[in-house]
DNA sequence: TATAAAATCACCCTAAAGTATGAGTGCAAA
DNA sequence: TTTGCACTCATACTTTAGGGTGATTTTATA
């Protein structure tokens, strides 16, 4: 602290050392036989010393730290996992729950006998949704419905 | 700017204020009969105010200010749409090159005729690759088998 | 060059998927 | 109350997918 104080304020105290040295220089070469005559001129020196060293100390004290707060922006990669289902497409396309349940159970690769089994109801209504769900999305084939739908994020 | 100098170092100005109050206090006082007498002492206080203004002077020009380093997190949603093939998973089941190629192209949705035409070859040919597919993926369909080549990173 | 793996194709058969059409039920909005 | 829609189911038929087997040709590599 005291260490990053004084390489803080190195200008100043050179600045003093200096006007110290030069009075002590005067002093040392005039001494003997102009130290009467000059008395009020070293009286000065000692008192800018003194007062520059207060102002300074004053300043360094009562003055606010200067702060310069600077912003560093840290990337941070968020992860996409997040499925978020698009219901504007959902809508637009005008699936039903069900439709899109099935659509569901097809992406993950069950069979419509399985699909019908896990909802409960017959093969041939899971043929029915099935069918009106390739006719909305306009395809053909189960797996390019699964493949629409994933680009359309209506499924994970 | 110079409102928030004036601000920041008010107690300064004060001292500095209050010792030229005092000043002209004395002199107001004592000009006509103690002026000759007392000339050192206002030579001394001028000295004082124009030598503590230079140390302030120096200390607020000089003072490096603090640096306050905030990190701000930056949220990037950074895409993740760039697949990387999980060569380790695709050597482990050993897919062939043909294999992997009819994968992606059954991931499109297409059927194994479409297949054949893109690839020249005869629909048997297709049939005969998938099945390895199924058999190396341990899947029964195309569906599941797109789905678990998904999840292993066998294709985008 | 011998050999194994990959790629090609064919045939047969079954299972599953998809198409087309019709129809009954229940529910909510016009 | 009627009308439309979602959901359900059925039947009949076609197409596609998938399983099993066997065979030939390429291709890469020991």
């Amino acid at each position: 602290m005291t260490v990053n104080f004084l390489a803080r304020n190195r200008s100043v105290l050179i600045y003093g050392a200096s006007l110290a040295a030069l009075l002590f220089l005067m002093k040392w070469l005039e001494w003997r036989f102009l130290i009467a005559d000059y008395a009020v001129e070293l009286y000065g020196g000692a008192l800018a010393i003194v007062f520059t060293s207060l102002g300074i100390w004053l300043a360094v004290k009562l003055m606010k730290p200067k702060t310069n707060t600077v912003f560093v922006e840290k990337e941070v990669v968020v992860k996409t996992n997040d499925f978020i289902l698009d219901e504007r497409e959902l809508t637009r396309l005008g699936l039903s729950k069900r439709e899109l349940e099935v659509l569901q159970l097809m992406a993950e690769g069950l069979s419509n006998h399985q699909i019908a089994e896990r909802l409960f109801v017959s093969l041939n209504t899971i043929k029915t949704h099935s069918a009106k769900v390739f006719e909305k999305l306009e395809v053909q084939r189960r797996t390019q419905a699964v493949d629409k739908a994933k680009k359309l994020r209506l499924i994970p």
